[in-house]
DNA sequence: TGATATGTTATCTT
DNA sequence: CAAGATAACATATC
Protein backbone atom coordinates (compact mmCIF):
# COMPACT_ATOMS: atom_id res chain seq x y z
CA UNK A 1 0.00 0.00 0.00
CA UNK A 2 1.42 3.28 -0.78
CA UNK A 3 2.59 4.49 2.99
CA UNK A 4 5.44 7.06 3.35
CA UNK A 5 8.49 4.96 1.57
CA UNK A 6 5.91 4.49 -1.70
CA UNK A 7 4.95 8.34 -1.47
CA UNK A 8 8.42 9.66 -1.21
CA UNK A 9 9.22 7.06 -4.26
CA UNK A 10 6.49 8.76 -5.92
CA UNK A 11 7.93 12.52 -4.86
CA UNK A 12 11.14 12.14 -6.08
CA UNK A 13 10.20 10.81 -9.69
CA UNK A 14 8.01 14.05 -9.78
CA UNK A 15 11.37 16.19 -8.44
CA UNK A 16 13.40 14.61 -11.28
CA UNK A 17 11.58 14.23 -14.09
CA UNK A 18 8.18 16.72 -14.13
CA UNK A 19 9.29 19.67 -12.01
CA UNK A 20 10.22 22.46 -14.48
CA UNK A 21 7.35 21.97 -16.91
CA UNK A 22 4.48 24.32 -17.95
CA UNK A 23 1.02 22.93 -17.85
CA UNK A 24 -0.64 23.21 -21.18
CA UNK A 25 -3.45 21.48 -20.97
CA UNK A 26 -5.63 18.98 -17.98
CA UNK A 27 -7.91 16.60 -19.73
CA UNK A 28 -10.43 15.31 -17.22
CA UNK A 29 -11.85 11.64 -18.10
CA UNK A 30 -13.25 11.08 -14.56
CA UNK A 31 -14.06 14.18 -12.63
CA UNK A 32 -14.33 12.37 -9.37
CA UNK A 33 -10.78 12.51 -7.98
CA UNK A 34 -10.24 16.11 -10.03
CA UNK A 35 -11.36 18.65 -7.32
CA UNK A 36 -11.34 22.12 -8.80
CA UNK A 37 -11.19 23.37 -12.23
CA UNK A 38 -8.61 23.40 -15.00
CA UNK A 39 -8.61 27.15 -16.00
CA UNK A 40 -6.94 27.50 -12.48
CA UNK A 41 -3.53 25.54 -13.43
CA UNK A 42 -3.43 25.95 -17.13
CA UNK A 43 -0.12 27.61 -18.28
CA UNK A 44 1.41 27.26 -14.77
CA UNK A 45 4.72 25.82 -14.30
CA UNK A 46 5.51 23.23 -12.16
CA UNK A 47 8.43 24.56 -9.35
CA UNK A 48 8.75 21.96 -6.63
CA UNK A 49 7.04 18.85 -5.15
CA UNK A 50 6.56 18.19 -1.20
CA UNK A 51 5.34 15.50 1.11
CA UNK A 52 3.93 15.45 4.25
CA UNK A 53 2.71 12.21 5.77
CA UNK A 54 1.10 10.02 2.46
CA UNK A 55 0.00 13.34 0.72
CA UNK A 56 1.54 15.22 -2.31
CA UNK A 57 1.73 19.01 -3.06
CA UNK A 58 2.95 19.50 -6.32
CA UNK A 59 3.48 23.54 -6.33
CA UNK A 60 2.88 25.87 -9.37
CA UNK A 61 3.88 28.80 -10.49
CA UNK A 62 1.00 30.96 -10.40
CA UNK A 63 0.29 30.57 -6.49
CA UNK A 64 -1.77 27.44 -6.81
CA UNK A 65 -0.70 23.84 -5.71
CA UNK A 66 -2.13 20.26 -6.51
CA UNK A 67 -2.66 18.15 -3.44
CA UNK A 68 -2.66 14.83 -4.35
CA UNK A 69 -3.39 11.67 -2.40
CA UNK A 70 -3.21 8.37 -4.17
CA UNK A 71 -4.75 6.64 -1.01
CA UNK A 72 -4.51 2.31 -2.14
CA UNK A 73 -4.22 1.99 -5.47
CA UNK A 74 -3.58 5.67 -7.56
CA UNK A 75 -0.56 5.95 -9.64
CA UNK A 76 1.59 8.55 -11.32
CA UNK A 77 2.92 8.22 -14.33
CA UNK A 78 5.32 10.15 -16.68
CA UNK A 79 5.96 9.61 -20.25
CA UNK A 80 7.51 11.65 -22.88
CA UNK A 81 8.94 10.66 -26.20
CA UNK A 82 12.25 9.41 -24.72
CA UNK A 83 10.54 6.71 -22.14
CA UNK A 84 6.82 6.23 -24.67
CA UNK A 85 8.43 2.95 -25.49
CA UNK A 86 9.75 1.91 -21.75
CA UNK A 87 7.74 -1.58 -20.56
CA UNK A 88 5.44 -0.41 -18.28
CA UNK A 89 4.08 -2.93 -15.22
CA UNK A 90 1.87 -5.21 -15.89
CA UNK A 91 0.13 -3.09 -12.88
CA UNK A 92 -0.20 0.19 -15.16
CA UNK A 93 -1.32 -2.47 -18.22
CA UNK A 94 0.27 -1.70 -21.80
CA UNK A 95 -0.92 1.21 -22.76
CA UNK A 96 -1.79 4.87 -21.50
CA UNK A 97 -4.04 6.15 -21.17
CA UNK A 98 -6.68 2.90 -20.14
CA UNK A 99 -9.55 2.65 -18.27
CA UNK A 100 -8.60 3.99 -15.03
CA UNK A 101 -6.94 6.65 -16.00
CA UNK A 102 -8.33 9.79 -15.23
CA UNK A 103 -6.90 12.81 -15.24
CA UNK A 104 -4.05 13.74 -18.13
CA UNK A 105 -1.61 16.19 -17.63
CA UNK A 106 -0.75 17.30 -20.69
CA UNK A 107 3.22 18.92 -20.05
CA UNK A 108 5.72 20.85 -21.84
CA UNK A 109 9.16 20.73 -21.35
CA UNK A 110 10.99 24.02 -21.61
CA UNK A 111 14.23 24.36 -23.59
CA UNK A 112 13.65 21.19 -25.14
CA UNK A 113 13.44 20.16 -29.55
CA UNK A 114 10.25 19.88 -30.84
CA UNK A 115 9.92 16.47 -31.27
CA UNK A 116 10.53 16.44 -27.45
CA UNK A 117 8.86 18.72 -25.86
CA UNK A 118 5.45 17.35 -25.20
CA UNK A 119 5.36 14.98 -22.31
CA UNK A 120 2.57 13.33 -19.55
CA UNK A 121 1.49 12.65 -16.21
CA UNK A 122 -1.21 10.09 -16.01
CA UNK A 123 -3.19 9.87 -12.75
CA UNK A 124 -4.79 6.10 -12.89
CA UNK A 125 -6.71 4.97 -9.99
CA UNK A 126 -8.38 1.67 -9.97
CA UNK A 127 -10.70 1.84 -7.24
CA UNK A 128 -10.75 5.90 -7.08
CA UNK A 129 -10.14 6.22 -3.54
CA UNK A 130 -7.82 9.10 -4.36
CA UNK A 131 -8.16 12.94 -4.81
CA UNK A 132 -6.32 15.66 -6.25
CA UNK A 133 -7.09 18.95 -5.29
CA UNK A 134 -6.49 22.23 -6.92
CA UNK A 135 -6.12 25.30 -3.91
CA UNK A 136 -4.36 28.39 -3.86
CA UNK A 137 -0.86 27.46 -2.23
CA UNK A 138 -1.55 29.29 1.16
CA UNK A 139 -4.50 27.18 1.66
CA UNK A 140 -2.49 23.92 1.12
CA UNK A 141 -1.78 23.31 4.83
CA UNK A 142 -4.93 23.99 6.50
CA UNK A 143 -6.21 21.33 4.71
CA UNK A 144 -7.65 19.00 7.82
CA UNK A 145 -5.15 16.27 6.38
CA UNK A 146 -2.41 17.88 6.23
CA UNK A 147 -2.70 20.11 9.49
CA UNK A 148 -3.30 17.60 11.86
CA UNK A 149 -0.29 15.44 10.22
CA UNK A 150 1.26 14.03 12.94
CA UNK A 151 5.74 14.30 12.76
CA UNK A 152 6.87 11.89 10.34
CA UNK A 153 9.71 9.11 11.60
CA UNK A 154 12.93 10.17 9.97
CA UNK A 155 13.30 7.36 6.99
CA UNK A 156 14.25 10.39 4.67
CA UNK A 157 15.22 13.29 5.65
CA UNK A 158 12.58 16.56 5.52
CA UNK A 159 14.16 18.63 2.84
CA UNK A 160 15.07 21.88 3.43
CA UNK A 161 15.81 25.24 1.29
CA UNK A 162 14.09 25.90 -2.44
CA UNK A 163 11.88 23.42 -3.91
CA UNK A 164 10.70 20.83 -1.59
CA UNK A 165 11.24 22.47 1.74
CA UNK A 166 8.89 21.41 4.48
CA UNK A 167 8.48 24.67 7.01
CA UNK A 168 7.28 24.38 9.96
CA UNK A 169 7.51 20.42 10.31
CA UNK A 170 9.31 18.26 12.54
CA UNK A 171 10.76 14.87 12.22
CA UNK A 172 9.62 12.15 14.96
CA UNK A 173 11.98 11.41 17.17
CA UNK A 174 12.73 8.93 19.95
CA UNK A 175 12.14 11.11 23.05
CA UNK A 176 8.71 12.28 21.34
CA UNK A 177 7.68 9.07 20.38
CA UNK A 178 7.72 7.49 24.21
CA UNK A 179 5.66 10.89 24.86
CA UNK A 180 3.19 9.92 22.96
CA UNK A 181 2.62 6.34 24.27
CA UNK A 182 2.61 8.10 27.46
CA UNK A 183 -0.75 6.49 29.31
CA UNK A 184 -2.27 5.98 26.41
CA UNK A 185 -4.86 2.81 25.85
CA UNK A 186 -5.16 2.44 22.53
CA UNK A 187 -3.49 -1.09 20.69
CA UNK A 188 0.32 -0.25 19.94
CA UNK A 189 -0.67 -0.99 16.54
CA UNK A 190 -3.78 1.23 15.17
CA UNK A 191 -1.51 3.82 17.50
CA UNK A 192 0.99 4.11 15.16
CA UNK A 193 -0.94 4.09 12.06
CA UNK A 194 -3.13 6.80 13.42
CA UNK A 195 -1.52 9.60 11.06
CA UNK A 196 -2.31 12.46 13.28
CA UNK A 197 -0.03 10.99 15.89
CA UNK A 198 3.00 9.69 13.51
CA UNK A 199 2.60 10.40 9.87
CA UNK A 200 3.10 7.82 7.10
CA UNK A 201 2.95 4.22 8.99
CA UNK A 202 0.10 2.26 7.11
CA UNK A 203 -0.33 -1.54 7.15
CA UNK A 204 2.55 -3.24 6.27
CA UNK A 205 4.67 -1.14 8.15
CA UNK A 206 3.10 -1.34 11.47
CA UNK A 207 2.78 -5.18 11.15
CA UNK A 208 6.61 -5.36 10.24
CA UNK A 209 7.87 -2.99 12.25
CA UNK A 210 6.22 -4.57 15.46
CA UNK A 211 7.23 -8.20 14.19
CA UNK A 212 11.19 -6.74 13.96
CA UNK A 213 10.27 -5.29 17.20
CA UNK A 214 8.90 -8.23 18.63
CA UNK A 215 5.98 -6.70 20.16
CA UNK A 216 2.51 -7.97 20.39
CA UNK A 217 0.30 -5.89 18.38
CA UNK A 218 -2.47 -5.92 20.53
CA UNK A 219 -0.08 -4.42 23.66
CA UNK A 220 -1.66 -1.42 24.64
CA UNK A 221 0.43 2.06 23.95
CA UNK A 222 1.04 2.65 27.43
CA UNK A 223 2.34 -1.30 28.66
CA UNK A 224 5.52 -0.60 26.64
CA UNK A 225 8.37 -0.11 28.24
CA UNK A 226 11.19 2.28 27.58
CA UNK A 227 13.77 -0.54 25.80
CA UNK A 228 10.23 -2.17 23.82
CA UNK A 229 9.32 1.87 23.08
CA UNK A 230 13.33 2.36 21.86
CA UNK A 231 13.06 -1.17 19.66
CA UNK A 232 9.82 -0.35 18.03
CA UNK A 233 11.26 3.05 17.39
CA UNK A 234 14.18 1.61 15.61
CA UNK A 235 12.25 -0.81 13.82
CA UNK A 236 9.86 1.52 12.12
CA UNK A 237 12.89 3.06 10.83
CA UNK A 238 14.46 -0.07 9.93
CA UNK A 239 11.61 -1.54 7.70
CA UNK A 240 10.56 1.55 6.11
CA UNK A 241 14.77 2.44 4.89
CA UNK A 242 14.43 -1.02 3.48
CA UNK A 243 11.14 -0.71 1.92
CA UNK A 244 12.86 2.88 0.55
CA UNK A 245 15.63 1.26 -1.08
CA UNK A 246 13.50 -1.64 -2.39
CA UNK A 247 11.41 1.20 -4.20
CA UNK A 248 8.55 0.63 -2.02
CA UNK A 249 5.90 -2.11 -1.92
CA UNK A 250 3.76 -3.01 -5.00
CA UNK A 251 1.19 -4.89 -3.24
CA UNK A 252 -1.91 -3.45 -5.25
CA UNK A 253 -1.44 -1.30 -8.01
CA UNK A 254 2.05 0.94 -6.63
CA UNK A 255 4.55 1.78 -9.19
CA UNK A 256 6.99 4.75 -9.60
CA UNK A 257 6.54 7.44 -11.50
CA UNK A 258 8.27 5.73 -14.80
CA UNK A 259 5.32 2.93 -14.16
CA UNK A 260 7.82 0.02 -12.67
CA UNK A 261 7.20 -2.01 -9.35
CA UNK A 262 8.79 -1.63 -6.21
CA UNK A 263 10.19 -4.66 -4.52
CA UNK A 264 9.55 -4.78 -0.80
CA UNK A 265 6.85 -7.71 -0.85
CA UNK A 266 9.26 -9.62 -1.50
CA UNK A 267 11.07 -8.88 1.48
CA UNK A 268 8.31 -8.35 3.73
CA UNK A 269 8.49 -10.11 7.33
CA UNK A 270 4.64 -10.94 8.37
CA UNK A 271 2.74 -9.12 6.32
CA UNK A 272 -0.14 -10.76 4.05
CA UNK A 273 2.10 -14.36 5.30
CA UNK A 274 -0.99 -16.01 7.31
CA UNK A 275 -0.40 -19.42 7.41
CA UNK A 276 3.56 -18.87 6.16
CA UNK A 277 6.24 -19.44 8.76
CA UNK A 278 7.72 -17.12 10.72
CA UNK A 279 11.06 -15.81 9.22
CA UNK A 280 12.64 -15.80 12.91
CA UNK A 281 11.37 -19.01 14.40
CA UNK A 282 9.12 -21.09 12.03
CA UNK A 283 5.66 -20.80 14.25
CA UNK A 284 3.12 -20.50 11.38
CA UNK A 285 1.80 -16.67 10.91
CA UNK A 286 -1.14 -15.77 12.76
CA UNK A 287 -4.05 -13.23 11.07
CA UNK A 288 -6.53 -11.09 13.47
CA UNK A 289 -8.50 -7.93 12.49
CA UNK A 290 -7.38 -4.79 14.50
CA UNK A 291 -9.23 -1.71 13.96
CA UNK A 292 -10.72 -2.95 11.41
CA UNK A 293 -6.87 -4.09 9.44
CA UNK A 294 -5.55 -6.98 8.92
CA UNK A 295 -2.49 -7.79 11.28
CA UNK A 296 0.09 -10.27 10.95
CA UNK A 297 1.81 -11.77 13.64
CA UNK A 298 4.38 -14.69 15.39
CA UNK A 299 2.82 -15.66 18.49
CA UNK A 300 5.88 -16.87 19.77
CA UNK A 301 8.41 -14.54 18.64
CA UNK A 302 6.55 -11.17 19.93
CA UNK A 303 5.43 -10.43 23.65
C1' DT B 1 -21.39 -13.43 -6.62
C1' DG B 2 -20.24 -11.65 -2.46
C1' DA B 3 -16.25 -11.36 0.45
C1' DT B 4 -12.06 -8.80 0.51
C1' DA B 5 -8.44 -5.21 0.50
C1' DT B 6 -7.01 -0.36 3.38
C1' DG B 7 -6.38 5.07 4.11
C1' DT B 8 -9.16 8.33 5.88
C1' DT B 9 -13.21 10.43 7.91
C1' DA B 10 -17.51 10.18 10.30
C1' DT B 11 -19.99 8.55 13.92
C1' DC B 12 -20.88 5.91 17.92
C1' DT B 13 -19.68 4.46 22.75
C1' DT B 14 -17.74 4.79 27.20
C1' DC C 1 -15.89 16.16 26.45
C1' DA C 2 -12.22 13.41 25.16
C1' DA C 3 -10.37 9.04 24.13
C1' DG C 4 -11.08 5.05 22.04
C1' DA C 5 -13.55 1.96 19.11
C1' DT C 6 -16.08 0.98 15.18
C1' DA C 7 -18.57 1.91 10.82
C1' DA C 8 -18.63 3.85 6.39
C1' DC C 9 -16.78 4.88 1.89
C1' DA C 10 -14.62 4.13 -2.63
C1' DT C 11 -14.76 -0.42 -6.40
C1' DA C 12 -12.03 -3.93 -9.11
C1' DT C 13 -10.79 -8.51 -8.34
C1' DC C 14 -11.01 -13.48 -7.59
Amino acid sequence: MPELPEVETVRRGIEKYVVGHRIESVEILHPKPFQGSAEQINGAKIVGIKRIGKGLIIELSNNYSLAIHIKLTGQLVYRDKKTKNAKLSTKVGSQLPNKFTHVIFKLLRPNAKSDERKTYLYYNDQRRFGWIKVLPTSEVSQLPFFKNMGPEPPVVPLRQGSGGTMEGRSLLSLEYFEKLLEGKNTKIKPFIMDQTRIGGIGNIYANDALFDAKILPTRSAKSLTKLEIKRLFNSILKVMKKSFEEGGASELSFVNILGQEGNYQNHSLVYGKTGKKCPRCKTVIKRINLGGRGTFYCENCQK
